[in-house]
DNA sequence: GAGGGGTAGATTGTTGACAATCATACGAGC
DNA sequence: GCTCGTATGATTGTCAACAATCTACCCCTC
């Protein structure tokens, strides 16, 4: 019997799941920026009471996805340009040192963990879905800086990661155009297993700036937009 | 009448308020890793119900600084010496970003702020009270990635910042040797202020190396040492 | 009609009590 | 003597009620 398959029973608080539940709703742009989260309704709605609702509540004000006015409410937090230009500034950088962790560590295993999640990515495109492709490219990410095996660059990736996906939210844009993307992907997975350390980090950095520059472009949705 | 100066008065939640007490006192060392924190007994100390209290540990854990077992309790967050690896290694990069940011910007602007965080140290290790330059340093690199002008590396930074304390304190380092520190900090803002880019990441990337070298060394300090 | 003051409703902040779960100590059985 | 089962005390998880505050509306005054 192989004990080291035993991992310990997921006791999670109900804090942690609730904070998960609407997280992924902030993410998916269920409630856009600006929104204020009712506590007596949202606790209805997930079944709990007040107190586990509020807990959850902090956890998120924490991590910067609601901002808190006091005996006023809970918000979500609103994006202008400025942030969208952090946000992709910030994950360059922490994208960077994984990336210089990665070709440190085992860059065989690390390609192969990317390809697998590229091959999602590719399905995702072929089938057209949009919100799969869109997934599939932050599922690619954190895979990225996890497999880094730094728990640090993990988390504050996550947290980025989040913020990425609440900015195509409140851009309607849950997909750029796929065949490009899958290409940069690609290369970025290719570098990995070939070691380059200056093409990683250049294709990173492009990476990063197409991004910016397609959300700020002047988007051809209309509604889309964001403040100043 | 200046408008400027008017800042919205600072009506923060309770929750915030009691976990920046509680974060001071884990960074201090007053609760040490592995401590469990008791809900009734905090509360009472700190004056507050346990529903606030409870929220504001939320936060501690959704920043990494508490680790939470259902059912169980609330404990502090202990540390091996991965973690210390891999926490200067992620303020190596974020301070990096910041550092590279710094750059673009108002370099002389940024010297003076970082040269008046350096006289705050100079005075500590003048007047030889370790816990002032401790504290001094910690202001040091808050001041340097907060000038860079980025509220996510400044978010991320500062998370990174605490834990870094914590660990201090769990060696019982309150202040490594002020001598070399105090040039090593000079140096950084001399790099600065000469926009010289290679040097501000070489002298970067080696105060931390030197940092983890000085923490990881075999501790003179009898009882202060961290697990594997 | 514009501005100031007051009131009513709704929402948040806080508290104390109750229920569920865990750790420890004790005793029975093998 | 060791192990298993049980009871007890303490701690956490959850809830519903109360208090404080804010927003919006109405009315009065100038």
């Amino acid at each position: 019997m192989d004990l080291t398959d035993l991992e310990p029973v997921e006791r999670r608080s109900t804090a942690a799941i609730v904070a998960d539940r609407i997280r992924t709703a902030i993410m998916r742009g269920t409630f856009p920026p600006g929104t204020q989260l009712g506590e007596v309704e949202l606790a209805a709605r997930l079944g709990v009471s007040r107190g586990p609702l509020r807990e959850a509540m902090q956890r998120l004000v924490a991590e910067g996805l609601l901002r808190s006015e006091r005996h006023r409410g809970l918000f979500v937090r609103d994006l202008d340009a400025a942030d969208v230009r952090d946000i992709y500034h910030a994950r360059a950088s922490v994208e960077r040192a994984a990336g210089l962790l990665l070709l440190d560590g085992d860059r065989e295993a690390a390609a192969d963990r990317l390809d697998a999640a590229l091959a999602v990515m590719a399905g995702a495109a072929a089938a057209g879905d949009p919100a799969a492709v869109a997934d599939a490219d932050h599922a690619f990410h954190a895979e990225f800086v996890a497999a880094s095996g730094s728990p640090r660059l993990r988390r504050m990736a996550d947290g980025l990661l989040v913020e990425t996906r609440m900015c195509l939210a409140a851009l309607q844009q849950t997909a750029p155009p796929s065949a490009g993307l899958l290409a940069e992907h690609r290369e970025l997975c290719e570098a990995v297993r070939a070691g380059d350390r200056d093409r990683l980090t250049a294709v990173l950095e492009a990476h990063m700036a197409d991004a910016v520059g397609r959300l700020l472009a002047p988007s051809a949705v209309p509604g889309a937009s964001l403040p100043a």
